[in-house]
DNA sequence: TGCCACGAGGTTAGCGATAACCTTAAAGCT
DNA sequence: AGCTTTAAGGTTATCGCTAACCTCGTGGCA
């Protein structure tokens, strides 16, 4: 059985080759304390000939000092969140540290569920998505919690000690301006599941207010129990188009469904943006896109996760930090709306 | 400073609280051993109180049982790779592990490190992926590992205890048939970094003998030093176009590159699939294709990470399992090549 | 009655490291 | 000469938990 490949070589083996006290290897491999060079090489190459591999799970239980981050996002397959992993994950690698991930799938039981498996590990700080209804299963994990937590995704509410993300409502507003300036007055939304997704939610209510401060009222299609993807986007639309043929503008909750929904007016035969206009949020289409660049908003992904990842590093050294970076975003103007 | 918050809880309080030994509140707490249910209750009460929360460094220390799973992929916000993470995290999330992520970007020295860095936590396995060339340090750490270790994303050879992945030999011959039957004649390759990627470099070969096989000489553009990203793809697609005009048919490296090659070919107006035929591999951007709807190869991502999963509890329990699973792929029809 | 099995829980000894202090000899200082 | 420093390394006591064995009382059974 490969568990058995070989016994684990131990400080203390090191230790007894190199002529030397366990302590001396500890200190020698970790580059602390007064022991001569001479010394040093002699446990060295005692430490390479017997392939010795420290055992971090030793180190921490004795030292208390953890260099392992827990983050929580809502799904890893989503370049939307697996972007701001990269980001953590270029900060804190070269750093030393490991990341545990756990994939809440939006929902607050297993993200619960989730923090408390990697609170067990006694990680040097945690990474939550922000815009998630938190149970109360969750809240009281993290009110004993003794390392700094850190909202991603959202700067809005400051509940931890830390947020990086955009204002979700600043992106709403963005939409609805963008919509009005182009002359669209009946505009419908087309989202899923914003009783998971908080944080569209927040960028949903922003549009629907920025629109009736100009007398519009906004049509929306939201599914709560559908996902979040392309293949909905699509379904929704179909269903918006037969109860309202009148729209002249859709704002997606992603650019996932708003790629679904525009596959729906092409076939169709619909013309984007002459009929109607569509916008989405997120700028992770653009990139592939072949003809339809979808007009969206771009947010800063890889660097939500550096920013998020850099505050833990401070917090963890006991520096101050502020109480959250805003991402700034931009509406990026593709060919599914007017140009200005 | 937030790692002050509260001094954590242990078993030991536990027991005190209780009125009885470490041992008898461990064992409530693992259900194993014999103890009555009115002690459990009492226990379970005085954890719940005390709000204990385990502490599975101390845990794992003591059992030498781990249930931490490290992975190792080339890219986390590569979809491509995520999804197989995904599939790895639904078997593994529910049987109670947990698992490492580290991204090695292809690169055989950062690989090395994050191996040495994730056998330190004692991990119940390591899954890695398959198509890189191993460094020498590398591969002396997996040598002396003491737990299974899995190759994703590769069947063709059987180097660890398990492999999952597709026949990248297979995807090759599939595309030149592919082609070969709709009667393309001046084919291309385009890929870049075929000296990090070697499952992608046996797919190239692959195609290259089939069509040789046919009296073809196909044609290469690959660049070793530019990211396999749709930016590169356009750029040599357009090299390509300004060389060898007379081409008819080009099979991209992944379907992101193929994306960023037909985005060129739409802006210079060259027809797909008039005058050129287009494939890629993956099977990545049917999904979200609003027109153009990419011939390519589709591998099932989330299956090869489950079935990776699998394999590893079933080497943990001791169970033998077979050298490899291979994964079925399919050429799927888009619009960017003439239907059969 | 005597013996064994079993239920219910306790004791002891680590797991593999590190923190915090302690020792010792040689060198430096007045 | 006598005392303090310092370099170089060692000792001891945990970290928080679990494996493996031990104890003790009760009840069953021949």
């Amino acid at each position: 059985m490969a568990s058995e490949r070989s016994k684990t070589v131990t400080l203390a083996e090191v230790a007894a080759k190199a002529g030397v006290s366990k302590m001396t290897v500890s200190k020698v491999l970790r580059e602390v304390g007064n022991i001569s060079e001479e010394t040093r090489q002699r446990v060295r190459q005692a430490a390479h000939e017997l392939g010795y591999l420290p055992n971090s799970l030793a180190g921490t239980l004795s030292s208390r000092r953890s260099r392992i981050v827990a983050v929580i996002i809502p799904s890893i397959s989503d370049i939307v969140y697996s972007e701001v992993l990269s980001g953590v994950n270029a900060i804190l690698r070269p750093r030393g540290f490991q990341t545990f991930i756990g994939e809440s799938q939006f929902d607050p039981s297993i993200e619960a569920d989730l923090i408390r498996a990697m609170l067990s590990f006694r990680p040097a700080g945690l990474l939550l998505n922000g815009g998630m209804a938190r149970s109360a299963d969750a809240e009281a994990l993290l009110a004993r919690r003794n390392c700094p937590a850190i909202q991603l995704w959202d700067c809005d509410r400051h509940a931890l000690d830390f947020s990086a993300g955009p204002s979700h409502e600043d992106a709403g507003r963005l939409v609805a301006t963008h919509f009005l300036d182009r002359g669209l007055r009946r505009i419908a939304y087309v989202g899923a599941e914003l009783d998971k997704d908080l944080n569209a939610r927040r960028r949903y209510l922003a549009l629907k207010s920025s629109l009736a401060a100009a007398h519009i009222d906004l049509i929306n299609v939201i599914c709560e129990d559908r996902p979040r993807q392309a293949v909905t986007g699509r379904f929704l639309t179909e269903q918006l188009m037969r109860m309202h043929p009148e729209i002249d503008g859709i704002h997606f909750l992603n650019d996932t469904m708003a790629l679904g929904g525009l596959s729906y007016l092409h076939q169709a035969g619909i013309p984007v943006p002459e009929r109607i206009s569509v916008a989405g949020f997120n700028g992770t289409s653009l990139a592939n896109a072949v003809r339809t660049r979808l007009t969206t908003i771009d947010v800063p992904r890889t660097e939500i996760g550096e920013k998020a990842a850099q505050a833990l590093l401070r917090m963890t050294e006991g520096e101050p930090v502020p109480d959250f970076w805003q991402a700034r975003i931009e509406l990026v103007q593709g060919n599914t709306t007017h140009p200005a």
